[in-house]
DNA sequence: GGACATTTGTTCGTATGTATC
DNA sequence: AGATACATACGAACAAATGTC
């Protein structure tokens, strides 16, 4: 197992759910599982902490991140900030990027969810924000949006209840129709109507109170 | 030296240009100075490595980042990206948040400005930007400029020309003068027009061709 | 082209402190 | 309160890669 390996094999366990947030990470556990020393480990541990997957409680260990549903909340405000200011920067770029790409992923997807493969729906419809961030060609916005998109997946897994696939693809559809034109402001405001119908798919939980103190009302 | 200080120790080094971009990190070294092991230098290294402070170059070692002036680009264009859509979040939420943070932050860089102090007065225009993001109250957000705006101060200490400090005060100015009276779209432009104003002070340094047989004309 | 010194990449054993039962 | 389990940190060690003479 290479050491590159070690952190991609725990976050696909992480964003497959077959690893649910807090659930706890054992460093001699994980060392013995995947054959590799726990520096190993913990090196790749701290390399998901800064995406996000993991966390850290001093003394206790790694635990995947369990995200509340403000944190989801600021998720989707952030992504949402980046794409809409992304969508400027394709506008602005001197000649008009090639959609193809795009095209492709929204036509697969559509295909996908036609067939009821939901889960390779799912997939696609991030590949496709994937390819919006791409056409910007800016490789640090690429990677900011790619850390929020990876949280995005832990977050539906545990706030998500019932998206409505069928709108969220026609906003896809729109938003390249509108690529196209190229008008600025309605571009926005889609990215920001698309990703308000994200948050509504996500049920408010109630997270309990942390502070025992406040808890019991002291 | 608590491990938390290691990587701020060597962060603030290369801030401050006392490690310049391209000087070797020497692992040995710099346990022996900081008196820990090897492997705590190392996770901080990685830390640094995932702010991009940091570059690793296999089996040679880390290396202080040497930006590239069209990293530099994407870098103004990025953080420009995410305060435009700052503003848009500012804006829109149920009350206008307190702008104080913002007058002090400027008033002190004003004054600095005045007394000559450029050093004090470069990194008060930092914290104005920051004061600036803490404004969403989105943290996802926040840490995301957080760590563009430390490579930002890399990208000065090997491009900076010469910046007109008189305008971008201004721009400071104006930027709070517009937050209160609330008009979005002509903050968006004011983002972008001050980042294109800092662009502007970095010299076209020729980068040369990076790539041999391009440079040799095969 | 080869031998050598240096440094990284990686592992192991162990000591220490801290949480949990 | 005591025992146990575990994370944290250190130092020593080794192979592999690199740069140098």
């Amino acid at each position: 197992m290479q050491p590159e390996e070690i952190g991609q094999t725990i976050a696909t366990a992480i964003l497959e759910r077959r690893l649910i947030p807090g659930r706890r990470l054992n460093e001699l556990e994980l060392s013995r599982l995947l054959g590799v020393s726990r520096s190993m480990i913990r090196f790749a541990l701290v390399g998901l902490h800064h995406d996000g997957l993991v966390t850290f409680e001093a003394n206790r260990g790694a635990f995947v991140a369990k995200p509340t549903l403000a944190e989801a909340n600021f998720l989707f405000e952030a992504i949402a900030a980046i794409e809409r200011s992304a969508v400027d920067i394709i506008l602005a770029a001197p000649r008009p990027p090639s959609l193809d790409g795009l095209r492709g992923v929204h036509r697969k997807q559509v295909k996908a969810h036609a067939k009821d493969n939901m889960r390779l729906s799912e997939q696609l419809a991030i590949d496709f924000h994937h390819e919006l961030l791409a056409l910007t060609g800016n490789p640090l916005l690429i990677d900011a949006q790619r850390k929020l998109l990876l949280r995005y997946r832990i977050v539906t897994g545990v706030f998500k209840t019932e998206l409505d696939y069928c709108e969220l693809e026609d906003h896809h559809g729109e938003l390249i129709a509108l690529l196209e034109s190229g008008s600025a402001a309605r571009l926005r405001r889609l990215v920001d109507t698309h990703w308000r119908l994200v948050i509504r798919g996500h049920i408010s939980v109630n997270p309990g109170i942390e502070d025992l103190a406040e808890a019991l009302r002291l």
